[in-house]
This record gives structure tokens, sequence and C-alpha cells, in this order.
DNA sequence: CTGAAAGCGCTTACAG
DNA sequence: CTGAAAGCGCTTACAG
């Protein structure tokens, strides 16, 4: 019961564009059976036995020409280009990938397939992986730790060369028997195992810094909203926030810290709850960028202004920051650059290499979202 | 040259999760040759013969019970299925691609893998995908009509079912081809021919509509921030804008718009024109939010404010509109539901179904962006 | 350099 | 209900 209504003759009239060679070769499958005649013209798929056919070759010389893996008489390649070009050729990575035991796709798990923060990632991922000849397959976990594994064994069953897993809630337990099976690349935290490679930013420095800056431009009393606790990243940050206030001797204070989950809706609550706390705060520093948008939203409508009465600073430098208002200071992810590096190492993974640790620094980018207290 | 190093043992400890049963089959292929016994044991992949061995029946039979298709006897059933769960067997979805023709798998070309407008249909197709037993593999054409053209070629020799494509820059030709070869999608255009269903919102009432309620909010010399021009969408939009205008006698007036290309930048450059112009203008709007937010930015910069001195209408209504300050008044476009039917329309396609068409109307949303002038 | 053949891991008529 | 066998479209030792 396949498409044969999709059927159509490879003679048929090429079109503009390289798709239009659509028209020549089908997914229809051959209707020949036991005993039909091989010779017989039918309407559909063009394999590679069609190709080798018409160039008077085998089909091992057209696999051979095709692949330019190995040295191939000029004039038998020029015979096989010439056909395949004219039936207008395109080789089934489905039968590739079964016969190779490659199928030059790496899985990518993201928590979400609209995350502005990951995005960045699958941007950076997409450009790498095309670079170097491979294709990538985005699943999303939907910030579920079951989903998550769902999309795994999806992946596993679609025989992917490699996987890159972007935060994920997995444990480490099962993400190492994960990579003792298949090349493997986490990102957002630190582990060793092998057929493994980590990727992580240093988001506890990146808290530190984005507090120590407040902290250089006066502010003392500075509210923290917290993301996830199920995210490393998030807690790390937390910990650079305690870290900075630790240093030049600030008092912890619980009342400052309200808990978020990384979403714009949270920041506004966040600001909601600071308000009904009572608490005095004149800068608000969150674990992400959403969340400080909506706390900005959330400060407007308590008739605060930014930075005049409140600064902000947010983590992750989002490309819509920029575009804040007041443009959002912010602590810089390197976001492609992690996708790069992780398409990089599954990459050098799949060809036996280790890959290199690198160490990807956050970056605090300064705006007009914080001002300098007069002490 | 496979992984054999990712060999392990199938008798190995199981873990928590599901993809735990990562332990047990690998991707590994049999070392075995013409020659070997078939019986020696060997650490790799676990195949359905594998299962079938175990279970003491045929390789068919195994088939048919995972595959649910056919009755199988109770006894046989049972031992099938604690046989594959006990080797933790996960059918290769390459072998069953190429056996059976089909591999459920969902090509889906979009212009851009993060942005935030293609986002909510991509999680919309993810979502409607993942109920119908298919898995969408996303491919982005990076707003270029050659690389699109290079996605749909990788998706076709992937072997996809069917493709969804996310307005596209493909031209109309290309794409009928592209439907004859395998059912087809499209968002963004109206277009009709065998295996192809369009999906378009309405882009020239929403356009009208956003104009309309700046008319009847006193407006009249309201700057239009145009999109890319190679997208019907932008064009649309801007015909929606210019009817409005005539539909109340205003005249057309081609300084007051400006040429953006649908990112931010675009909009903060357009403020900066519409400036140099020296025109007058009570109001902007935006073929999309992203621009309209570049816009607010500018107009931040030149000391003018929202809404008091100018009112502002977007298009689109992103994640993050509503976070905006002031929280943005916009053309909701449903993204998700546009992703949904697609998905659903592939797949009705496969099925030898026609889709029936929807009309998916886009909806403003007031909200304080914009401000009633007084006449 | 090149072809015949085995094999990849499944599905699916076909014939009990 | 069930098994043997052909076939899906390739790749890749193997043997010239």
């Amino acid at each position: 019961m396949t498409n044969a209504r999709y059927s159509q003759p490879p003679n048929q009239l090429m079109l503009a564009y390289t798709v239009n060679k659509l028209d020549a070769a089908m997914t229809t499958r051959k209707a020949k059976r036991v005993g039909e005649p091989a010779s017989e013209p039918f309407y559909g798929s063009v394999t590679i036995e069609t190709v080798a056919q018409m160039a008077g070759v085998s089909i091992s010389t057209v696999s051979r020409v095709l692949s330019g893996t190995v040295t191939v008489s000029a004039q038998k390649m020029r015979a096989v280009e010439a056909a395949a070009a004219k039936l207008g050729y395109v080789p089934s990575a489905v039968a590739q990938g079964l016969a190779s035991g490659r199928t030059k796709t790496i899985g990518v798990v993201t928590q979400s397939i609209d995350s502005p923060y990951y995005g960045a990632m699958l941007r950076g991922i997409e450009d790498e992986l095309d670079l170097m000849g491979y294709v990538p397959m985005f699943l999303s976990g939907r910030w579920d730790a079951k989903e998550e594994a769902k999309c795994i064994d999806i992946l596993r069953s679609r025989r992917v060369d490699g996987l890159i897993i972007l935060s994920g809630r997995i444990d480490n337990s099962a993400l190492t028997s994960c990579a003792a099976a298949m090349p493997t690349v986490v990102t957002g935290r630190t582990l060793s195992a092998p057929g493994l490679f980590s990727i992580d930013v240093d988001n506890f420095s990146g808290g530190l810094e984005a507090t120590q800056f407040l902290i250089e431009s006066g502010h003392r009393r500075i509210a923290f909203i917290a993301g996830d606790p199920e995210h490393t990243d998030a807690n790390e940050r937390q910990r650079g926030y305690r870290a900075a206030l630790d240093a030049v001797g600030i008092v912890y204070e619980p009342k400052l810290v309200v808990q978020g989950d990384f979403h714009e809706s949270s920041g506004l609550r966040a600001v909601d709850e600071l308000m009904v706390r009572r608490t005095r705060f004149t800068a608000i520093f969150a674990a992400n960028d959403q969340m400080i948008c909506g706390a900005a939203l959330g400060l407007h409508r308590h008739g605060l202004r930014v930075p005049d009465d409140i600064s902000l600073v947010g983590y992750d430098d989002l490309p819509g920051s920029q575009y804040m208002l007041p443009p959002l200071t912010t602590v810089r992810q390197p976001g492609v650059a992690v996708g790069r590096h992780a398409a990089a190492a599954v990459v050098q993974l799949l060809a036996g290499e280790t890959p290199s640790a690198v160490v990807l620094s956050p970056m605090l980018i300064a705006r007009e979202s914080t001002r300098r207290l007069a002490r």
C-alpha cells in the first residue's frame, strides 16, 4: 500500500531547481515480484540498478563513483555521472544506512523546539553538522524526563550515529549507559564516561559576575529570581549570586530570593511576591532573561521604573534582550558556540578521537537596565 | 569500520529508565561473515533474529506481534514479548523503512530553527505528529531558496513519507513537482495541485484589521514597516494596510512606508529613516512583532514614548510580545494551530484522504501599546 | 580498476 | 495462525 499514485514516468520534463528531480525518482516501490521479467519498464523509483544499466556498469561501480571512495576509470565515471544526472537519481539514505551501518545523522534532544535559549544552540549544531556532512534530527523532551527518555529511544531506533543532549533531565547513570551505546555529548553538566563528552558553561562564575557587577555599582539589597531547580545551571547561577554576597560580607537574605521556573510568567509573579514580602531592594538579578523580562513588566505594573528605581540583570542574552526597554544588562551565554562545539565533539567521538575540553565562559554585557547607585 | 568499541554483552545489568535498554542493543554490526557459525555468541546488536531464537519462533512471527497487525497465538505472543523485553530489543527503523517503503517520518522545512515565529508552528507539528505516530525531521532553509532546495533534497534522500514546508522561498512550480513525488503541505500561500495541500492565514485581513483599529482610534498618519517582500505574507499585510487607508479615504503616502526585513534591527532603522524623512505620524504598524520591537527601541532613542507619543501595532503575537513594555497590541497568528493542521494534513494526504480546507483567521489583540487619539 | 555476491534487518505476499 | 523465502536498495570484502 505504498503511494502508487505518486509514481510518474522517469522521462518527464525537468523544470528549474534541484528539487525538480523529484519528478524522476519516486518513493514508490517496484511492483516487480518473483517471476516478473526484470526488464519490464515500470513507473517508479530509479535505483542504483537503473543507473547501472543506463551507464552499462555494475552497481558496485555506480556506488563507488557516487561515494568517491575508490578510484574508477574516468570513462565509467563520466558514464555513471551522466546516467545519474539524467535519471535524477538520489540514493536512498535508508538503504545506505542499513548497508553501511551509518546513518550520517545525529540525534539532538532539546527541551523545547521553540525556546529562544536552546534555539541558538540548535543553530550552532545545524551549522557545524552541515559542514561535517551530517544531518541533525531534532526532538524535544518538553521539559520532562520521561519524554526525554522517549526521544532517546526514538533516536536509537532510528539508528542515529551519535547523540547530543541539551541540558537534559535524564540522570547521570542513564546518560552514562547511553554513551556506552553510542557517542554522546551532553551540555549543561560536567560528567566523564566512556563515549561521553560534556560541555558546560561556567554558570557559577556567570552568577558571580552578574552579582558582583551590581555590588560594584553600589547595590546591596539585590533580589534573586531562581530558575528551575531541576537544572544544574539554575542552581549554579544561584550559588554564584550567594558567593558574591558572601565575598563582600552582605548577608544572604532568603526573603530576597524567589523561586521561578525560567519562564516569563514566573518573573512577573516573583515581583508580586517581592512586593507582598515588603522587602526593600534596589536591584533584581534573575537566572535568565525570560524571567527578568516578566519582572520588568511586574515592576512597570507597580509603578517602578528601570533603572531609575530598580536595576535589572538577566542571564543568557537572548536575541531579543538588546531590544528590551531599556536594553538589558545580562550575562551572555555563548549558545551558538556551545552548539558548534557539541556538534564538532560528536563527530570527533565518531571518528574515535577524543574531543579536547573547551572552557566556554559567560560574559557580562552591560547595557541600560542597571544604574550606579550613589553611596 | 563501525563502532566496535560501543559493543557490550547483552546480558548486562539493566538500570533505571527505558534508555538503559541501550546497554543491550548496540548499533554495532555483527562481525559474522560467510562461513562463520551463526550460533557463535557475539557482542553487539540484538536483532529480530535474536528475539526469534530466544522466543523459539520465526522472525515473521516476531515481526507480527511487534507490529500488532496480524493475530498471533497468545502463547507465542507472550514468548516474543518476554524475549524482546529481556533483550531490550529496539527494532531498526532503518531496516523497517527499507523493507516497508515507509519511514514514518515527515520532513519539515522551516526558514530558521530558532525563529520565535516558526517556533510555534514547529511545536504544533511536533505535537500533532507525535499523536499520529510520526516523527518530524526539521531542517532549515536559512531564508534562502538554494538552501531550501538542498533541504528538500536531503529529506527526499532520507525517504521521508511526506513534507511540510513553512512559507518557503521555493517557487510554485517546483513545489508542484515536489508534491507530485510525495505528499506535501505548504503554509503561507494558497496553491492547488495533486498531492499538495496549502494552509494560509488571511494576512490581508490581518493587515486590514490592524490598520482599521488604529484608524478607529483616531490615527490618520500611520507609518508602516514592511516585511521581507520575498514572502507573500509580508505583501498581503501591506495590501491590508493600504486597503484600510483607501476605505476611509486616507491617501496612501509612500513617505510613511519603510522597507524592513522582518528582523528587529530593520525596525530600529526604519524609525531612524522616518525621522530623517521628517514625516509626521502618530502610529506605526509593522508587518511583524520583531520589527515593531526594534521600532520601540528606536522611538525610545529619539525620546518618544509609547503610546503617549506614538501608538504601536505589531503582527504575530510572539510569546514575548505580551511582556513588552508596554505590552504590545498585535495581530495574533495562530502559529501552533497552523502547525497542527499542517501535520494533520500530511497524514491525511498519506492516507489518501483529502484534507478539508480550514480557514485560519488572525485576530487583533489590543494591549497597551496603542492609545485613542482625541479628535 | 571492476563485477558477482553476501549481507544489513526488517516486511510481506505465498503457501500451508 | 505460522514459517520459508524473496525483496527493499544499498555497501563492501573478495577475487580477479
